[in-house]
DNA sequence: CTGTTTACCTGGGGGC
DNA sequence: TGCCCCCAGGTAAACA
């Protein structure tokens, strides 16, 4: 799942234990989650500090010595968690830094395989993301660049949400919980929301992410924190995974529907689908 | 160029 | 218990 809360909550883990800490050694049990070579990583990275952990939507970034970086990203089931060394590891840990505090190991974990690190060389974050057209983050996102995002196109207003180069961090659990608290329907034509529509819509987004952040994300299944906890946010969803349960504002049925090809959920007597009367 | 579908990979749950 | 099918939080390549 990881969204931007569980992001964030894996940033401020790491940024508490990371910063000033040495890579004596790396393991690589699975080549898919590297971008290079396995052993271009472990040459490039042992006897690295770490020095900085930074997060934009869903995109980690982990900072060394030496003008090098690591973005991370965890996709649908990727983990990044520091764990003892008495703890083993299960064949779905893919890469282990051992780490000069011999006490605890950085580990990423990644079930499905979709996830893993890119090693940037004298590319800076910021140059990273601009090369892949991300754009700013969801926490961060201006009203007025929503509402030009949404009236430039023809798509449905989750469609504009999910795309990560209008605003980076939102995924499908969130998007569908947004859109529930203000009251949008994510079939809304996003080019029909209008200029108080697209500023309530940034400050829902930036509650409900902030309040998330706050559970330190959500766990429906695999999340983890940097600690090896789940979050908390899952007790406070108010639509997603409620298909045919009451809608807690208005009492109807929420539905589950397809939306941009993913499992969408929604009150539709509450969500404004249609031009406002 | 815009927007939609598919592929990537593994595991879990439901139906039989 | 087992087999088959469908579904899953993300992205990007392939396609129309």
């Amino acid at each position: 799942m990881p969204e931007l809360p569980e992001v964030e909550t894996i940033a401020r883990g790491l940024k508490s234990s990371l910063p000033g800490i040495r890579i004596i050694d790396l393991t690589c049990h699975c080549g898919s989650a590297l971008a290079q070579d396995a052993e271009t990583f472990r040459s490039r990275l042992t006897g690295r500090r770490f020095t900085e952990v930074r997060r934009h939507g869903k995109y980690l970034f982990l900072m060394l010595d030496g003008g090098l970086a690591l973005a991370v990203h965890l996709r649908m089931t990727g983990q990044l968690y520091l764990a003892s060394s008495k703890q083993g590891r299960d064949k779905h840990v893919h890469l282990e830094f051992f780490l000069d505090n011999n006490a605890r190991r950085l580990v990423y974990r990644d079930v499905r395989k979709f996830g893993g690190f890119l090693l940037l060389n004298g590319t800076t974050p910021r140059e990273f993301l601009a090369a892949k057209d991300l754009g700013p983050d969801a926490l961060q996102v201006r009203p007025e660049e929503l509402l030009h995002a949404c009236r430039r196109t023809r798509r449905q207003l989750k469609a504009v949400l999910l795309d990560q180069r209008v605003l980076a961090g939102l995924g499908n659990i969130y998007t569908d919980e947004v859109l529930h608290r203000a009251g949008l329907s994510p079939l809304l034509p996003a080019g029909e929301l209008t200029a108080e529509e697209a500023g309530e819509l940034a400050k829902t987004i930036r509650r409900v992410l902030l309040e998330a952040i706050r559970r330190k994300g959500t766990t429906l299944s695999d999340y983890r924190d940097a600690e090896q906890n789940r979050g908390g946010f899952q007790s406070f969803l108010l639509v997603y995974g409620r298909r045919g349960e009451a809608c807690l504002r208005c009492g109807g049925s929420i539905h589950k529907i397809r939306v941009a090809g993913r499992g969408t959920y929604f009150c539709p007597h509450c969500q404004r689908a249609a031009s406002m009367p």
